[in-house]
DNA sequence: TAGTGTGTAGACAGATCTGTCTACTCCAAT
DNA sequence: ATTGGAGTAGACAGATCTGTCTACACACTA
């Protein structure tokens, strides 16, 4: 998977520049840590821009969230879609995993920073939620299926907080292709 | 599970009252939107004291993060032992996110928030390797064994965040349970 | 008694944070 | 030509943050 977003914005307009660059900092550096005088600097604009197009620090987190929800969640069904049965959701995963921008899933990174933000918070589980969607769409009718489905997304996320602390992929997609496996047994 | 750490804190003695502050707000609200201020007015303490027994704001999250794995270890352990079986992680889980005050995993949220401190990295690290230990101590000897810890690992995690970013539990303990008795079976 | 450790009160400093504002320029549309 | 929108430069303000410091009191131990 290519970075989100992309990384070279010089001729975007300003807008997107600051929303790009708070994307790539904030998904890689953490919410509060941080500021908005870096991502003014590393936008290329001024303060009123940025204020002119985000109100307030706030308005761009959740615009952040909003972009990152939905291009991760476009770039998820795709991953899906190209292989049949639950070894895609291993394949999808070791896709993301090997992305040199990984670190985690945005979301529940965002809902352990800020739980005190309605906004994070909904956004989190609304993501989440999609996600499981997104993942019972892909499997076959039938009376197990949502059982399937809560069951594949407990291990995704299982996966993705193991990709992210152990800081590389290996045992976390070992874990996730035998618990597929054995689901899909 | 009873809240960790205490709640009333009245008779311990500074530091101790210091610590068991910072790990009530730092697990609640986070480690960067907990000022030292705050800490200072809850612990009942003044600033010298405050900084004589923690050098630093870190010095404190490190503190925290110590007694947080010493404590949830300990319960764990213990709560994995009360029943045989992998079914009791299912137990333990639901043990834990039935607490008042449970708010997911402190050093996923920790490793979220904080990525550029390897103090922080690092604790989550070893965290999560003590409970898939933890886990593993319990499963029967044999060939699998090692693959069913990591399983079994991923699924709790995954569990974790999900109760977490619903704000309850049900979902979470379902979704567990069944893929807990997937494996067993 | 003297020394040490631990506690109190709270003022202070500098850094960093988020957001407000003035003045100006350029470009496109009317 | 005029107007509106979007961009520039960067100063400024107040709030919040982390950490430093003076002065003093009390309890315990040698």
């Amino acid at each position: 998977m290519k970075s989100i977003p992309p990384t070279d914005i010089a001729a975007l307009p300003a807008r997107d520049r600051i929303l790009a660059t708070a994307h790539r900092l904030f998904y890689q550096e953490g919410l509060r840590a941080t500021g908005i005088d870096r991502l003014i600097a590393e936008s290329g604009v001024t303060k009123v821009t940025f204020y002119r197009h985000f109100p307030s620090k706030n308005d761009l987190i959740q615009a952040y969230l909003e972009q990152r929800h939905s291009l991760w969640m476009d770039w998820f069904k795709a991953a899906l879609a190209r292989r049949d049965g639950p070894a895609a959701l291993a394949d999808a995963m070791r896709e993301w995993f090997a992305s040199d921008d990984f670190r985690g899933c945005a979301f529940i990174n965002g809902a352990g920073e800020m739980p005190a933000e309605p906004a994070v918070m909904d956004a989190a589980r609304r993501h989440k939620a999609e996600m499981r969607q997104a993942i019972a769409e892909r499997l076959p009718e039938g009376p197990g299926k949502a059982e399937m489905a809560e069951m594949l997304s407990l291990a995704a996320d299982g996966a993705i907080v193991r990709a992210q602390l152990d800081g590389q992929a290996d045992a976390a997609l070992a874990a996730l292709e035998s618990l597929v496996g054995k689901l899909a047994g």
